[in-house]
DNA sequence: CTTAACGTTCTGTATTGACAGAACGTTCGC
DNA sequence: GCGAACGTTCTGTCAATACAGAACGTTAAG
């Protein structure tokens, strides 16, 4: 009874609904699937193309994609002629900094927003004031934030 | 020399750009980078369509939309049979909180994931471990960051 | 050197989503 | 109560995106 199969492919769907929330492609999420459960953790292009039943050029164009995100990474093949991937020891911190990085760059939008207000009443600046405090906080604070996250994941 | 129009606007382009990077439609981003730099802050729906010269249609889907988000509220409006939009006060940290939880939520589908991996070596179970330590993690800190922040907001 | 397999990139296509316009129900003025 | 304006929802259309397939360059085996 394969039950499993049907479990692992709705894991597999399940992350790539996230990724889709997260507006980036479902191919994405599905690749990063497979690589967060597959074993062993290090599969080819070819590996890939199966499994999704997908094309080379979207597992292509969506492993490098994951890979200049710092979700997977490029190892050595047992094969010769191949590349395979495997999910970044790490990796999760990477992308949590550059969704908050990406959250954060509202800072900069709400400053030239402020320009534009500057010769209106405090009241009437208060909402975008409010936007450049907050997210100049996540800024700030984002550094220690991932340490300690970083720190956590060292002792386990 | 009427510069500042083209700077508004394309200040209104920038959250619409924002808006779409995080997955979220351009005319709500466009909708919210009006609401930002009114002058009142309340606008009327028909403000709304013609200072973006968009359809009634858009309008209406986009603030229920931001209203959901709770970026934007609904006030009386001086005019009979006519709503008014407004930045919600504090609306930002409804907003970063939404996020979060969103980007969280990869907690709950990393432990469905373990659950597959339940007799695999730890070594293989690690990146999902990670991924869901990690995001436990902040939906753990999440009320005393968010607290943090609005205790800042309200100095000011 | 030839050939086959691999990976990338380009091009065409299908699907998705955003928006406009139309139709509808509702509320207020007259 | 009648008509007009407002707001929502439905439907159609257009554009953007994601993907498949093809063409290309590259590398290694034979």
């Amino acid at each position: 009874m394969p039950e499993r199969y049907y479990e692992e492919r709705h894991f597999i769907e399940d992350i790539s609904l996230y990724f889709e929330q997260m507006g980036l492609p479902r191919m994405a999420g599905r690749i990063l699937g497979v690589l967060l459960i597959a074993n062993p953790p290090e599969q080819s292009m070819t590996d890939l193309c199966e499994v999704l039943q997908a094309s080379k050029s979207a597992i292509s164009t969506n492993t490098r994609l994951l890979d200049e995100m710092g979700l997977i990474e490029r190892v050595p093949s047992p094969m010769p002629r191949q590349v395979s991937f495997r999910f970044t020891p790490g990796g999760w911190v990477v992308f949590m900094r550059m969704r908050l990085r990406l959250m954060a760059s509202l800072h900069q939008i709400a400053e030239r927003g402020l320009e534009l207000l500057k010769d209106e009443d405090p009241a009437i600046q208060a909402r975008l004031q409010e936007a450049h405090d907050m997210f100049s906080l996540i800024e700030q604070e984002l550094p220690a934030l991932l340490e300690h996250i970083e720190a956590e994941r060292g002792i386990e």
